[in-house]
DNA sequence: TCTACAATTCAACGAATGTCGATATGTTGA
DNA sequence: TCAACATATCGACATTCGTTGAATTGTAGA
């Protein structure tokens, strides 16, 4: 990931209800969910949800595919982790101070077994 | 850190100028830099920057202090981590995927030893 | 104290952003 | 083909954001 879709990616996610989109997104898994659902749970109207989607797709943090009539949105986890990725590279850059703190989060996320296939 | 904090922490990020600042300032250490050097790495006027930092440490993630004429601006380490933390427990969510590939980044960054602390 | 330097604050401007209403596109079943 | 539903697009508007130039605050040395 270099620095203009780290740019796009932050100021994608620096707006209260695209960073409500995203999690809601996270959380619903890969199955993801509907637009209209989407809307109704951040309570934002349909056409300024498809404004903040354009914005969140544009930056690799979404996917959407065509499933009947609804338009489902899925979390791009690729595109999350490579933003982590950067935080952590550019912002790290040696310090264990910074990084250290993070392991503990990867703990608590992920059982230390799945890590492995990386 | 709460949902307000990341929300300022990643709408600070998304301008160009202040991520730039925030790279150059960890880039820099712990010792820093001062305003006028910053302004000249970045190549803006001193005004504007002015008004960047204090978004940035409105964000919590520079600190500064005054050194006789000129005042040293650091990254705070400790707000960048909360971030990536931030990042890694909401949008990872149980699932590796995400979270894996950044313990590559972990381990090009921090040797392994250094994170027993935590 | 006066001068020079370093950084910040202020007012003002143009540009970009987020929201809304209306309209358009695409999909499904009758 | 038609009506009903789900999204997306468009035009317009108010608000916010980033930059600039001028003025202000704070610090150090002569």
């Amino acid at each position: 990931m270099d620095e203009r879709q780290a740019l796009a990616a932050f100021a994608a996610l620096g707006q209260e209800h695209r960073l409500r989109a995203l999690r809601a997104l996270v959380a619903a898994g890969p199955d993801g969910l509907a637009a209209g659902l989407l809307a109704e749970a951040i309570g934002i109207a349909g056409n300024t949800l498809s404004f903040h989607l354009k914005e969140l797709s544009h930056a690799g943090l979404i996917a959407s595919r065509r499933e009947g009539k609804s338009v489902i949105y899925t979390a791009a986890y690729d595109g999350l982790s490579d933003l982590i990725r950067f935080l952590m590279r550019d912002c790290c850059q040696g310090r264990p101070e910074v990084c250290a703190p993070a392991l503990s989060a990867l703990a608590a996320c992920c059982p230390a077994g799945d890590t492995d296939h990386v």
